[in-house]
DNA sequence: GCATCATCTTA
DNA sequence: GTAAGATGATGCG
């Protein structure tokens, strides 16, 4: 028989029931005889495939006869892909038949709420299969038998003849086939699975899972499980009890519904069991040795031509005629996929998932020609301590319990002063029954060694997220940051923030990330070494020869990183100057404010939640009375129904996931009681949870002061982000609102001061489009909004009404969002008609405004970036995007980016000017909110240091800026406007 | 337990 | 219409 004979095989009767006594286990079989020199043996879960593919890719692949070709191109590339990478001998595809088997025949509910397939699968099917036979791969369907059923047995089998199996699925059951062996790989997400992998996931051994699955159930597969048994509570008890078996032998000690559950449903779970367990011992009547492919390459050439042909698969004919097209058998073909992007990243996650295996010919993708060492003797560290003292510049890498530096304790060190070279001195490793731990070197004993080099402002310093390690060493008094900005001219680099400056867009700016990117490197992720999710321990519990390998990688990448970065700065002097004369100052005062915290008043605070619970409580109790029944409040999906289906108010939308929409903009056009206690329920809420118990939970026990943490390599436009809490969306706007700002308060003796730009962004408008109405009015110290409606209403300032003066804010708020007139209409709430005359009138009467929108929208087409003030290019990635939809978003982000970039540009350089001349004795900078800077400052000093600020502030442009080499002649008054109070609310 | 949605807060 | 982050509810596995 040949191989690819598939309708050789003889059905299983499916009244014939497995017998589950005698059956192999996979899991537990012995292992010792494999050879994992030799390629893997395939096993593909076609059906998974199959489903997968059909689901998650567009429906709009289909060739010129309307043939939906989604699930054909899945799954050919995912058997592309595993020929690629494992060069297989030998390989089977299987898929389920529609005919049923002993598991339909055992339960009723089995699979019986599947839906019918859909046509358009089912039409896809036999062309997969032609394609399976095309390659000249095996190809199984066995009536009776279900695919699981198939591969449980071949791995079974091949495992016994001394082969290694790959299964491709992400059908979770099938991980009870996992062993030494056996690992399980998704071709579609790229995720593999082995023994570890499984344990990770779930908590538990490849042995348990078959007790896991009957114990959970499966709702899809018509599995029932055992009711209040979920993954936690399985877990669990498989850990204590081991098996099933064992759990009912004790289950009058398992406390609960779990073991009440578990004894009244005792008889289903013989059956559910049955059900759960991949059949291994099947009659497939074919030995593993016929499953070999064919790798003649001519055997089905004509085949493939023919049905790349019908299927308009261009990219995978042309490749037929490329000597390496896999399907020659040789693994080394060009790629030919239609999904670059989604490709790329599956690509980039089983590069990933390369790392941590170590079965057969999958690499380790670690480089050898490195040294990395561990420095654990006093020798060792005399030379390292010479090294870097004498060294230019060297990188340097804090590794601690926390990613918080607040609550972090300093673990280890590494260093690193060329490319390719690490060290790492462990400090306070604790592992128990790690041997290493013993040899550690004492930490203070280290700490002060390395102070006077670290604090050494001649040598330079290069770390990724030096901000980070800046504050971790300044809990051990070692002052590193003298060395980031104070010696801008020597070698100093945060290789994020160098990133971050060279092209914010094109990937992000964590390590891992940045070695991806430029390096092509895929670094050992931190939960490789820690684990993850609620098992993950802390570095000082990682054993150290393995947090060697991690921390002296991290130096090494970040080493290479900084010679690549130098190079690129190099050939754009305006980046370097970006780098090191506004990120890395900007870098190094962040710090300081993080570590000045803001102080708040928690008994004021604890008052309001108390107060707001109160009146939450009482809305509550309203709603339900309105409603005639008790619902979440807080739900806006019960909010949406009750409103719209039992209370009939009309009116009613829906949003994308097809609930209601209950949005205040929507809430607010509706006239009912229970939408005014709603949106006064909210805003409560909000306050309460988001707010006063939040704050409250993250001030310091001991000084009541709030630490923020700023993110400065996150955002599209060079703004900051703040998190943790975030302090820059603190509540202004309402009276209540307000509430939340009167707890940022001053010690004793010093007053809040709050300076901010006025009208930033509309400025920055002006100076770009060198509009001459716009200008004039800034430069006369116009009510813009006022001189806006004047100008295009074509009336005298002086007789512009309310109203007229709030539409015209709101245009220009727009202007500055690259307004669309549909988006006009909605703010405004006018018709789109009355929105575009409008627009239109705003266009005739500034000119200069319309030219600014048509050339920054050409110019992010012609460079794919814009530009700030300061030279800062913000790309556009998505300016040439094939969806109309994200192209025009990225035309208004692309509009707004100069302006919101360059507004961040200027408050950077504002907060380098204040930091020079702040008097520290007398005032402290505590936080930036965009065009904002918030001060404590000695009250008897406050209107000279106001002065002080303002100046600094207004004049970054003609003097900061200049100082450092950029000359704007900016075409209005920057204007700065400060107060003072006990509380912040009183500052602004 | 973790991700996503809907909502609301800021500049 | 731009840029963010936090929360509770909900859904997935």
């Amino acid at each position: 028989m040949t191989a690819n004979d598939h309708n050789s095989h003889s059905p299983i009767n499916p009244n014939t029931l497995p017998n589950f006594a005698t059956m192999p286990n996979v899991a537990t079989m012995d292992t010792t005889h494999v050879d994992k020199n030799q390629p893997p043996f395939i096993l593909v879960d076609g059906s998974y495939y199959l489903f997968r593919t059909y689901h998650a890719l567009p429906k709009t692949m289909q060739n010129s006869q309307g043939l939906v070709t989604n699930a054909i191109r899945g799954t050919l590339n995912a058997l592309l892909k595993l020929m690629r990478r494992y060069h297989p001998t030998h390989m089977a595809v299987c898929f389920d038949t529609k005919s049923p088997t002993f598991r339909h025949a055992m339960s009723e509910e089995y699979k019986a709420n599947r839906p019918k397939m859909d046509i358009e699968l089912a039409e896809q099917i036999p062309y997969i299969h032609r394609l399976v036979t095309a390659l000249g791969i095996p190809l199984l369907r066995i009536e009776g038998a279900e695919a699981d059923d198939i591969i449980g047995t071949l791995a079974y089998r091949a495992v016994a003849e001394g082969h290694h199996v790959v299964i491709s699925t992400g059908d979770k059951d099938m991980m009870q086939l996992i062993n030494d062996c056996v690992i399980l790989e998704d071709s579609f997400t790229g995720k593999m699975t082995d023994s570890a992998g499984v344990v990770e996931k779930f908590g538990i051994n490849p042995e348990q899972m078959i007790d896991f699955l009957t114990l959970m159930g499966d709702s899809s597969d018509g599995i029932k499980g055992v009711p209040g048994i979920g993954k936690k509570t399985a877990k669990d008890l498989l850990n204590e009890y081991g098996n099933i078996d064992n759990m009912l032998k004790n289950v009058a000690n398992i406390k609960g519904r779990a073991g009440k559950n578990l004894l009244e449903y005792a008889d289903d779970i013989p059956m559910n069991a049955q059900l759960a367990t991949i059949v291994t011992d099947l009659e497939v009547g074919q030995d593993w040795q016929d499953l070999k492919i064919n790798t003649d390459p001519c055997a089905h050439i004509n085949e493939l031509r023919e049905l790349y042909s019908e299927l308009e698969f261009r990219n995978e004919l042309a490749s037929l005629d490329h000597p390496n097209h896999p399907a020659n058998g040789n693994g080394h073909g060009t790629q030919s996929v239609a999904h670059s992007q989604a490709d790329a990243e599956s690509q980039a996650q089983i590069a990933k998932s390369l790392q941590s295996s170590t079965i057969g010919d999958i690499t380790d993708s670690k480089i050898h020609d490195r040294a990395w060492h561990t420095i654990l003797d006093e020798s060792a560290f005399d030379n390292l301590v010479q090294l870097l003292a004498s060294a230019p510049h060297f990188v340097i890498d804090t590794e601690t319990t926390s990613v918080y530096w607040r609550q972090a304790e300093l673990v280890g060190l590494s260093f690193a002063v060329q490319a390719h070279e690490a060290y790492y001195i462990p400090l306070t490793h604790a592992l128990e029954g790690d041997e290493l731990i013993a040899k550690q070197l004492d930490r203070d004993t280290v700490l002060a060694r390395l102070k006077p080099i670290l604090e050494n402002p001649n040598i330079g310093k290069i770390g990724q997220h030096l901000k980070y390690d800046a504050h971790i060493l300044s809990l051990y008094d070692i002052n590193l940051l003298g060395n980031i900005h104070d010696k801008p001219n020597n070698w100093a680099m945060d290789t994020m923030l160098a990133s971050y400056v060279i092209n914010a867009a094109i990937t992000r700016h964590g390590m891992d990330d940045l070695a991806r990117h430029y390096l092509q490197t895929q670094t050992i992720s931190f939960e490789d070494v820690a684990g993850k999710g609620a098992k993950q321990v802390s570095f000082d519990q990682v054993a150290i020869d393995i947090a060697s390998d991690y921390a002296c990688e991290d130096a090494d990448i970040t080493y290479q990183l900084f010679d690549l970065f130098s190079k690129k700065l190099a050939d754009d002097t305006n980046n370097a100057k970006l780098l090191h004369e506004l990120e890395i100052p900007t870098a190094e005062i962040l710090c300081q404010m993080e570590a000045n915290g803001i102080l708040i008043r928690r008994p004021f605070l604890n008052e309001l939640s108390k107060r707001f619970d109160e009146e939450i409580i009482a809305l509550e109790k309203r709603a339900y009375e309105v409603a005639g029944e008790e619902f979440n409040l807080g739900s806006p999906k019960q909010l949406g129904e009750m409103l719209f289906d039992k209370l009939g108010v009309v009116g009613g939308k829906k949003t994308k996931t097809g609930q209601y929409s209950t949005g205040e903009a929507v809430l607010s056009k509706i006239d009912h009681p229970l939408v005014d206690i709603t949106l006064e329920y909210r805003g409560l809420s909000k306050l309460k949870s988001t707010y006063t118990d939040a704050l409250d939970n993250v001030a310091d026990a001991k000084t009541d002061r709030v630490h923020t943490s700023y993110h400065q390599a996150l955002t599209s436009t060079g703004r900051l982000s703040s998190t943790d809490p975030n302090l820059q969306n603190i509540p202004i706007r309402t009276a209540t609102g307000r509430l939340i700002r009167q707890a940022f308060i001053a010690p004793e003796g010093r007053v809040i001061l709050a300076a901010d730009y006025s009208q930033i962004e509309l400025r920055l408008m002006a100076h770009f489009s060198g509009d001459k109405n716009l200008t004039h009015a800034f430069n006369e110290g116009l009510d813009i909004h006022a001189a806006t409606a004047a100008e295009v209403l074509g009336k005298e300032v002086a007789e512009v009404t309310a109203t007229e003066r709030r539409n015209a804010k709101a245009i220009n708020f727009g202007l500055l969002y690259g307004m669309s007139a549909f988006g006009l209409a909605k703010q405004l709430q006018m018709s789109r008609s009355e929105a575009q005359d409008y627009i239109d009138m705003y266009f005739e009467r500034y000119p200069g405004v319309k030219d600014y929108m048509i050339n920054t929208r050409a110019s992010a087409y012609e460079h794919g970036y814009i530009e700030t003030i300061l030279g800062r290019k913000l790309y556009t990635p998505d300016i040439n995007h094939s969806n109309r939809m994200v192209k025009q978003g990225a035309e208004r982000a692309a509009i707004n980016a100069p302006l919101q970039g360059s507004a961040a540009d200027l408050i950077k350089l504002a907060m380098i000017a204040v930091d020079k001349v702040l008097p520290k004795e007398q005032a402290k900078m505590l936080l930036q909110v965009h065009d904002e800077l918030v001060f404590e400052v000695d009250a008897d000093k406050v209107d000279e240091i106001s002065q002080l600020i303002t100046n600094a502030m207004q004049d970054v442009l003609t003097a900061t800026a200049v100082e450092k080499g950029w000359n704007v002649n900016f075409a209005v008054p920057l204007l700065v406007e400060t107060d003072s109070g006990q509380n912040w609310d009183e500052a602004h």
